[in-house]
DNA sequence: GTAGGTGCAAATCGTTTGCAGTACA
DNA sequence: TGTACTGCAAACGATTTGCACCTAC
């Protein structure tokens, strides 16, 4: 787990917000989790825990998580609305079409890219999202 | 309109279906907008013309499409499920946070990224989703 | 004539909101 | 102690499904 609870706790204060065991457990499911989670997925996992919780719960939850950039939100066919972990650094993902493995990783060299789309239609580009889609090493076996 | 009539005709009628008033409304609906549409907004553009169309009908219309590749889906916060004009080349978008202004780009050199992804991770890598976000001429002129 | 397409209505799913009680800093 | 958090229930919106009728080849 990257992101101690301390380091938790204290990014969630400095936001006015509180670390209770409920956002506990939720980041705990996501950060213990290769995968990137749904919703859905995440409620059943922490349901384990806290048999209690409300599905209520972990959308908002998810959304301070993911507004404080604790978590990251991913996009793309099939996968809207999944969440992973959110790593400080910028970094971009490599999902499995198939399983929904999800593999970070950081290089790119977007920036001349980015310099030049800039200069030819006048936008003021804030951010990119950048996506892999694929079959990983496992799936490439059993679709043989 | 860079998808004429006949070529949409022939698409759809390779892959079984028809080309149906209802289609190509909704087709022309996409490919006349500058921006992204969600399905709710090209339910109420096709009406104008339709009145008696269903919106279940967009929907079907619009998997279909997207499906045979003659429109393109765009991912990203805020903006899943909507739709833009699909060019037969491979392109990208651009995207105002703003008001949603949607421009592409087909440059682009993520090859050797893309490789060198694929060498360190084992993924075989099918296809990506690039989309860049920011603010178009506009939108900077009225935040300023 | 037949397969595919349409549109209505209802079902369904995911997500959000209101509110009363609860728990954390 | 007070403010923020929780969880229930209900509302809500978007999307899907079943079905009977219709239309184009």
């Amino acid at each position: 787990m990257r992101l101690s609870k301390r380091k938790l706790a204290a990014n969630l204060r400095r936001h006015g917000y509180k670390l209770t065991p409920q956002r506990l457990a939720v980041v705990q499911a996501i950060t213990s989790s290769q995968d990137s989670l749904t919703p859905a997925t995440i409620y059943t996992k922490v349901q384990q825990v806290y048999p209690n919780i409300g599905l209520v719960t972990i959308y908002r939850t998810l959304e301070i998580l993911a507004e404080l950039g604790l978590i990251c939100e991913l996009h793309g066919s099939g996968i809207c609305h999944s969440y992973t972990t959110g790593l400080p650094e910028h970094h971009h993902h490599l999902i499995c079409s198939d399983c929904g493995t999800v593999v970070d990783f950081t290089q790119h060299h977007l920036g001349k890219l980015e310099s030049s789309l800039s200069k030819q239609s006048g936008f003021r580009i804030d951010g990119h999202l950048l996506e892999f889609f694929g079959l990983c090493p496992a799936c490439q076996t059993v679709k043989k």
